[in-house]
DNA sequence: CATAAGTGGTTACATTTGAAACCAATATTA
DNA sequence: TAATATTGGTTTCAAATGTAACCACTTATG
């Protein structure tokens, strides 16, 4: 349509806005369709959700955490991952024990069980993201490393500072 | 911990996943932060969620679609696009009006009211855009540009050839 | 032109999600 | 050591979201 349709600096506002060029849409619709098809493949084969399977990868990796610990290693919120938990704990992937030093602090851990999942979908996931990185260079791939790093401290300056205005 | 701490290519599988290396979930935590963000600035300024804003941001640029036609634009389903719809209504943002030739279709358009707020909200949309892209150089957002296209085509093909397995 | 099949859009219901209130245990302060 | 504040974690309630059923209308098929 417009002359200068390629245009990638568009410092200059344009008066519309093309929704399939917005950063935030785009990543948004990027980001579903993938969530969307890794948890079909967790739910249907482990019954498991997204927040399930990241807590379990974690617990994966280090042993004898506390659903606070959780918090802080996920970028999720309390009340998510003590939803996870008490599923996990349901189906016997992760086991609680009482912290005897703090006696409301719940140390968690995979459980045999929960171990052997955890290591047939840590290929699964692999795999999904392979089959993504794929898709990209070796250079690409730095790019985009390098890159989201900083579109995340920038987005997670606006939740630190205020937001914009 | 390892020696290969920054190894990107990461062609040999590992036997751990670092979530915080996971591109999926980087993604998910990016979009995110972004959206929720916006939805904030949006949220509160004007009452518009991001399916409300989204249905406005194509009707100020495309008259007289249809439903139908906004779900083939945003990539949302059916019924996000008639609740954003008929909130946008309810708000006197959009006009609904039975197409004669077909009476089940309803052509939709910003009102002038509509159109007063899309257009303060552009700008600001743009504004939240230039601000990510501006921790971005030209290049790099230009091969975020494409890296994107690529990423999102092969999670559609998922989508359509079934997943992985 | 009657019936079946398809399309545009909404409604109903179940599930997920988030915010705030909450309980129990620990740390702090007077 | 009593009173207060803080922290770990859960529950409650409301809002957001997805799936499937659904109505109204239109198109295709006999």
């Amino acid at each position: 349509m417009t002359t200068d349709e390629n245009s990638l600096q568009a410092a200059v506002p344009q008066d519309d806005l093309r929704l399939e060029k917005f950063l935030p849409y785009r990543l948004s619709v990027l980001s579903n369709r993938v969530s969307n098809a890794i948890a079909q493949a967790y739910g249907t084969r482990f019954e498991l959700t997204i927040p399930a399977w990241r807590v379990m990868a974690i617990l994966g990796r280090f042993p004898d955490l506390s659903a606070a610990d959780l918090v802080e290693q996920t970028a999720m919120d309390k009340v998510a991952i003590s939803r996870a938990v008490s599923s996990l704990f349901k189906n016997d992937y992760i086991s609680r024990s009482e912290d005897p030093s703090d006696r409301r602090r719940q140390v968690l851990n995979l459980t045999e069980l929960g171990r052997e999942v955890y290591e047939r979908i840590v290929p699964l996931a692999q795999q999904y993201e392979n089959d993504l990185m794929s898709s990209l260079s070796p250079e690409e791939r730095q790019q985009l490393d390098s890159i989201i790093e900083k579109l995340m401290d920038r987005a997670q300056a606006w939740a630190d500072r205020g937001l914009i205005d």
